[in-house]
DNA sequence: AACGGCTTTGCATACGTATGAAAGGCGAAG
DNA sequence: CTTCGCCTTTCATACGTATGCAAAGCCGTT
């Protein structure tokens, strides 16, 4: 607390010029003489002066501050969408106020009133959901919501995911394709429309196929939880176990491949197919050479930000609810092991 | 933008009383009589009223915003450094604003000024080093920084590390203890205290145990870059590879058991033992099992919340130094292979 | 009924900035 | 030399809240 705070009004005392002068010389689209631009360069430099962002925001009403609201990270999928989100929002002039929160919904709803005190120009929910009734009002404030990676049933609320349908039916029919019979199901959080998504679209794409599902489990998107789903999957006498399992996304899918390689001795593909969503980077380890739709956080990211800062700008259009395509990627989890 | 911002004023019109009492009402540590309290409290809750951090800030000089700055989150380590950080914060009734930095630093500064525009009340810096003559002008705006796994030569820092020197030692021994003879060394960045501490402590490990380092390679804490240094160092005749390598963090060492298994053929332990740091999850799933050091992220994050708070709340005493020690956690891709 | 102490309330101002309105400056055209 | 118009600059005020100070209310005591 040694150094006073240096304002805007020490600036124009020190280089002679009016507070407004100071003012106008640090906001953009504005115009100053090029003689007192200089002063107040000068001035600014030798006191180390900065705008004080939050005295500007209380004026403007936009605080250039985005809240991220995400439940957990374990999954290595959102540390890359916190980073990525994060530059780009830097890039862009914004910051990310970071919300963890549980997954149970009255949290997401203190949470989120937490955000609206801070005047957050949009909100990001990244994985949790939250009421229509929070939602309404997060709208009646002004400030534009993004789901992503999740949809809601609510129409008012713009979303980016992926195609986690057209993924999932993907997974269906290349496992039958390469042979698979018997094919299981480990479920996420059953609360998660990511979850509903892919399990619909690999029905159908087992439809297709001309098969059904011959077994499911839970897993509830945690690591541990899917491993005691795999268990119990696999604890039936051997020509009644699956030979394929579509894991809900990778993070479960990793300890599903362990418990198959290291409690049950059986072998990938040779033994099961193991295959996985989200295509996370140890997905491409050579431990776990994981079959996988991949989501590109990249494109999820931008269209997250586009949305989000055109909501800003005033675009009162409806929402925006963008689906990526995901792309199939085969790895050595799911070789065609047993030829027809 | 369909409804008005509700402020005090308006709900001191509503309950009839002045926005003076409406504010103490909102602030804890102030009294209002009963009577008032109530009214207050109805007019509040029939407008929807809360106040509004960043005008508040604005007169107290405290944000509640603790700024974190990170440069990667592709190291396990730091998703789970973020995800408890945000909570601990969050109940103390602060919120993290993330920061996203290159490791280069010029943008370090950049960065930090970013920072101190928005008039955080601390700053952890936990993937980047700072200049001092930056720190110098943190410590003069009255903004305390606490260095998380990192430390810097400037004293007046305060830091929350573990014992890299002491875990590279113990994991040294416990190489030489398992009979294990020409034991390589891939770093991680050269510019980070943790490589340092962790690569000096390891070779005086080493030199108790009357052996020298066989080795060396780096692998600058990045899994390509991990992998590549394994090959170098395993490209030599098969009598003058390395028994055993300490490779500077998990997340790189599962880069070289990647490439030593799948790429080499090698087994580990049996051909190679392989020793990381940090103990991140994926460390102990069984597909790499993998012999570490544990850093307690719990116990991290709570010395730096407590050294940050302190020092937010007049705390001047010096600079406060923690160094947590770390546990030999031994798993399978270290046990004794070659009995002596 | 008057008084003294204590709590509650309202008034006014401050925080650091942005911005509309008004005033000033300057050059060109007449 | 005057007048007009445009670009700069200043003045004043507003944003939403907290807080010192003085006024007002309350309650028990003499």
């Amino acid at each position: 607390m040694v150094s006073e705070k240096v304002t805007s009004n020490d600036v124009a005392r020190l280089a002679g010029v009016s507070q407004s002068a100071v003012s106008r010389f640090f906001t953009p689209g504005t115009s100053v003489s090029k003689r007192t631009a200089e002063k107040i360069k000068a001035a600014a430099d030798e006191l180390g002066y900065r705008p004080n962002v939050l005295a500007r925001s209380l004026i403007t009403g936009k605080s250039r501050i985005i809240g991220l609201v995400v439940a957990y990270l374990e999954n290595y999928f959102y540390p890359d969408v916190v980073e990525r989100l994060s530059r780009l929002l830097q890039d862009k002039g914004y910051h990310v106020l970071v919300f963890i929160s549980s997954l149970a919904a009255d949290k997401v709803e203190e949470i989120t009133q937490e955000i609206l005190d801070y005047q957050v120009d949009g909100i990001v929910l990244a994985s949790a959901n939250m009421s229509s009734e929070l939602a309404a009002r997060c709208h009646a404030s002004g400030v534009p919501i993004v789901l992503f990676n999740r949809l809601q049933d609510d129409e008012k609320l713009s979303a980016v995911t992926s195609d986690n349908r057209g993924g999932g039916r993907m997974l269906a029919l290349h496992l039958a394709e390469t042979g698979r019979r018997r094919i299981a199901y480990i479920a996420g959080f059953e609360g998660a429309s990511t979850q509903r998504d892919r399990e619909r679209g690999f029905r159908e794409g087992l439809d297709e196929a001309g098969q059904a599902l011959f077994a499911r489990d839970v897993g509830n998107f945690r690591y541990e939880e899917a491993q005691a789903a795999a268990r119990r999957l696999f604890a039936a006498p051997e020509a009644e176990r699956p030979d394929a399992v579509f894991v809900c996304n990778d993070h479960m899918a990793f300890a599903v491949m362990d418990v198959l390689r290291f409690e049950l001795n059986l072998t990938i593909p040779g033994d099961v197919a193991v295959v996985g969503f989200d295509d996370v980077p140890p997905a491409r380890w050579p431990s776990y050479n994981l079959t996988t739709i991949r989501q590109s956080v990249d494109d999820m990211v931008a269209e997250t930000v586009a949305t989000l800062l055109s909501a800003i700008e005033g675009d009162v259009s409806p929402a925006r609810r963008v689906c990526l395509p995901g792309a199939l990627v085969v790895r050595g989890s799911s070789q065609p092991a047993k030829p027809i």
